[in-house]
DNA sequence: TGAAAAGTTGACTAAATGGACAGGTATTGA
DNA sequence: TCAATACCTGTCCATTTAGTCAACTTTTCA
């Protein structure tokens, strides 16, 4: 579960919130759009204000400033990180892991781009809203990957190729696809990229990998 | 080459421009950097005046606006760009042309880690300053590869896997030692990442993807 | 040497920005 | 029905922003 110092989820009493569920969501939606293509300094309330199709006013009645909205937004697109980190489960058989994981990762990436995008936008300026995020449970999990696979190495099971960098190529790869789309698009000359090109995507990328690392 | 609608680089014939080419590249870093950081919204004149040490005057003395300055730090940014993309040459074998193109694309990312986060962050972006370049050099540079690889499958040479999606792995793989430093180093649990840290990389990359593609 | 050209910059402006707030309306539960 | 409370937003404000400009200093070269 990511925590950050963000919004309070109540703020006031809170009675019923029945409305507040919904127009959180609304703003929340437009925030996320906002920041994952302009960044937290370029992205501007007046903006999102009209994506939401809100005035400007009612986004500060649900969040504090920009930076605890920024944090909401944060906050939502780290829950759902966490639950693909956790699709890296501990089966029997590497290939049969790697797969899952790989096809995993890419589904993300074709169902939550904007969260993909935002997420590396953050990272390459440098992760300054993430530190909380990424000191805790982040570190343990990629440890434990780690030995996972330090132990089928030992067994025989795949080559002996560091592990961080096989996640790495495996991240790198997946989330390309969510995070370039244009370069890919205009390369590869298609209009748009269907769930076709993502299935096609992922296969080619299970096959290199495995194959890569010696797991058959 | 790369070129877009940018500042027009007028250096006087011999003696006049001598200060010019000092002062421009000065503040071209420093902007480099800032928008590397925060995007081309997000970041701002004044910043970049004081990471240059140059009163924010001096930067429109040398470039119209903002935007012409963002187009020559770009400018810079694609004619290193285009140097990789030539290195990946048409020798006799696979294993050599794809062992020297990953090299050479991660000493890029070793050597010019803001150029590619610059880079990054406009694709993420949506790419809205790039469709000039991406339009041109690019898309006959990407078809021409593509059929050497086929041709590469035809023989037997490699396994069939689509060319496109290689492409995009080794892009995705080291450009991500650059892009995503903060969470590479937090992962590893690394103060920085060293020479050596990029020439591992490197080497696993290699063997992943020239074995995964049944290159030996 | 001296005047023309190149380079420099403090002070200014208009617009955009994040944010505050008072006074309003809708919803709730008793 | 009727307060109490949640919800809404037009209007304002201080600050920041990109960009201008005219006065100034330095460099160039004939």
């Amino acid at each position: 579960m990511a925590h950050l110092m963000t919004e309070s989820i109540l703020r006031g009493p809170y009675k019923p919130g029945r409305i507040r569920e919904q127009s959180r969501e609304l703003i929340l939606q437009a925030a996320e759009a906002e920041f994952a293509c302009h960044g937290f300094r370029g992205a501007t309330m007046q903006r999102i204000a009209e994506s939401a199709q809100v005035p400007k006013a009612n986004i500060h009645y649900y969040f504090s400033n920009k930076l605890g909205l920024y944090g909401a937004v944060l906050e939502n697109t780290l829950n759902l990180w966490d639950a693909i980190f956790n699709e890296l489960a501990s089966h029997d058989e590497p290939a049969d892991v790697l797969s899952c994981y790989i096809d995993a990762k890419m589904d993300f990436s074709r169902t939550h781009p904007t969260a993909s995008r935002l997420f590396a936008k953050e990272m390459i300026s440098g992760a300054p809203h993430l530190s909380a995020y990424l000191q805790q449970d982040y570190r343990l999990w990629f440890k434990q990957r780690m030995s996972i696979f330090e132990s089928w190495v030992a067994q025989g099971k795949m080559d002996d190729v560091e592990p961080a960098h096989v996640i790495f190529m495996i991240w790198a790869s997946t989330q390309y696809y969510a995070d370039f789309e244009p370069q890919i698009l205009i390369a590869t000359q298609t209009p748009t990229l269907t769930e076709q090109s993502f299935t096609s995507a992922a296969d080619s990328i299970k096959h290199i990998i495995l194959k890569g690392c010696g797991i058959c």
